[in-house]
DNA sequence: TTTAATCATTACTAACTTAATCATGTAAGT
DNA sequence: ACTTACATGATTAAGTTAGTAATGATTAAA
């Protein structure tokens, strides 16, 4: 029931990558690592899954870094939670149970809930979202 | 984004405790353990934990045992799972941000989602779903 | 009043997970 | 060549999980 730091930064790199599409520069590492406050030693390995996952491509050499290789609307959180393998607030294959008692069906009815909830949002709405966030704290000063 | 075993645990002894109120005789740790499936070692932290917040009575001696301290449907889940510490899909409190970016509140939004499904399931639910369920599958035979 | 059954408390631990870092390798542009 | 970047695997310190072990305290009953 806990997000871990590991699948936060992959959402967060994204996120970093989509804010700036369809700009089709790559990235580097270190840009990315900067903006989305992740380590850089660690964000390294979380883009190699991002890209196995077929969310980002590489370019490798000088000119290098990270593109996402879909348009930020294709990517929707619920397949990226779900194929980071993440989820799942409740742990079946570990405890050998009944699991249609009350309280495994409890159990998966929070799952249903949150892949509910992550089924509405893109990437394209986080991107959103975060610029309009943007425009109401600037309205604080 | 996972319930612990503990937990899970907490809310089986619970509700073997509540399948047989409103019957008042104390059940000792070996019956709720053999029944709920939880070791006995392990239960009696997890009852003592449930007894610190107030959800069962326990008396010690020879006649000893726990009994529920509520009636069932006066014990939500959500107070359980709130009170057990176990809630929070992502743990703000260890890793230092901003909290009001996109991201930060899609997770804040996923547990509310979470807390808006247990608020509407109590014990006494629970024992219906679970007399129900048993009711199903002795259709089976 | 001993004894046995039960709950209570503290300490310990093996296995696993997490969140990284380090070292080294590979590719590509200049 | 040389530099700059991505790629990969090994390692690791700290923390969590899911228990077990040992011992103590309480009470009913023989």
């Amino acid at each position: 029931m806990k997000v871990s730091a590991k699948m936060d930064y992959a959402v967060r790199a994204l996120l970093e990558l989509a804010l700036h599409w369809p700009d089709t520069n790559p990235r580097h590492i270190r840009d990315i690592s900067r903006k989305a406050a992740v380590p850089q030693k660690f964000l390294i390995h979380i883009l190699i899954v991002l890209k196995s996952l077929g969310y980002v491509h590489s370019i490798r050499g000088k000119t290098g870094g990270y593109t996402l290789a879909l348009e930020p609307r294709q990517i929707r959180l619920v397949d990226v939670v779900k194929q980071w393998g993440g989820l799942g607030s409740f742990d079946e294959q570990k405890r050998k149970m009944k699991k249609d008692d009350a309280i495994s069906l409890l159990w998966q009815q929070i799952d249903k809930d949150i892949i509910q909830t992550l089924k509405g949002v893109s990437l394209e709405d986080l991107c959103n979202r975060q610029r309009q966030q943007g425009k109401i704290l600037s309205y604080d000063i």
